[in-house]
DNA sequence: AAGCAAACGCAACTGGAGTAGTTTTTGGAA
DNA sequence: TTCCAAAAACTACTCCAGTTGCGTTTGCTT
């Protein structure tokens, strides 16, 4: 939702812009990564290919760019009242967020991309910069409440609980159950709380 | 992609097998994931080209066949005496192993295959199925000091240990310390003690 | 030691991703 | 309105990953 700092920001150029962002989630939804083809998005888009690659180069850049735009969104932290409710809530958010059979999809495309691409490892990094510091929240609350030590590192337990989702989901291929969800977030806070984070 | 020697074990076929795996190897330490090609593994090892793309299929399958070479070598299970020093050591094992400049982009060749072809996954799955149950030895020899409780989940420990370090290096694409590692590990071991694993 | 099917080698081909050069359109400013 | 530079469209091309059909070699079987 930027302004738009460039030369034409209302005209031609953020219209093609707009077109191709919205036919690279379609098209990312649709076949998944691998299925993401230049030529298929120019023509979902009604945009020539050769524009396509001049503006982004290959497949990659245009996930980086649809990556800048999920960054901004901010999504819902949970606010139940406690630490233990506040942190299950966002690694349950985590966990869903990958189980959505239309999100699903465009999300494994962005962590996939980024494996292989270091643009695209570059806008991933910011939009999970920009993630832990708004789960963080959650662990801040909990300090002013009195229920963590001040001492903690507020995204360091973010890290920590989700890292578990990310790691089956992802490295070891194994399936998420939503009790290995609460357990991972149970187990950061059990670390928190005993200082070690 | 299949690894059973049914019919022909011994003969021309087996020494194709480890050309190409050699050569496999070889060029993902070289030029990574991304700069792997088929045609140049069949170039290196002397195999034709065709004969690569009929047993291997894709890029992906040579992935999976190296996978399933390394799943069955051990790896060197730290015994520092205390459970503290070995869950470390395990977490440093994988860090130092990522960081190392031959070793680390074939193993993140591995992780980039798997998140786009389901073969590749599964060997994946298979490999990390073996470290962990090579791992957990050193949290059951911690149950049987008596330095964790007896109903403690051996593999989840080592699994949230380890998480935090492959969520930096392959989703955050965080650069990931030694304070890092220990802290991940020392994270795990105070959940494991408060009963949460 | 012959037979035979599986596996490999070979060359020619296909198709689509990506590129280059050029022309046309567009939006903003004078 | 006129002008202009940036951006997009168009055409035609290159290049290489992956395929196909067929001939050749290999090694297991009896």
């Amino acid at each position: 939702m930027e302004a738009g700092g460039s030369k034409r920001p209302g005209g031609r150029s953020a219209r093609v812009r707009d077109a191709v962002r919205q036919a690279t989630l379609a098209e990312l939804a649709e076949h998944g990564y691998t299925g993401l083809t230049v030529e298929r998005v120019a023509e979902r888009s009604g945009v020539h290919k050769t524009t396509v690659y001049r503006r982004w180069g290959n497949v990659e850049g245009l996930i980086s760019d649809a990556l800048e735009l999920a960054r901004d969104e901010p999504w819902p932290i949970p606010d139940t009242g406690t630490i233990e409710g506040d942190l299950r809530g966002v690694v349950q958010l985590v966990r869903s967020g990958f189980a959505d059979p239309e999100l699903g999809p465009v999300s494994l495309a962005f962590v996939a991309a980024a494996v292989q691409n270091d643009a695209a490892a570059r806008a991933l990094h910011d939009f999970f910069v920009a993630r832990h510091e708004q789960s963080a929240e959650v662990v801040r609350r909990a300090v002013a409440r009195g229920e963590l030590p001040d001492v903690v590192d507020v995204r360091e337990v973010i890290r920590v609980a989700v890292a578990p989702v990310y790691y089956r989901l992802f490295v070891a291929h194994e399936p998420v159950s939503e009790r290995d969800a609460d357990r991972a977030a149970d187990a950061a806070l059990a670390a928190a709380r005993a200082g070690v984070l």
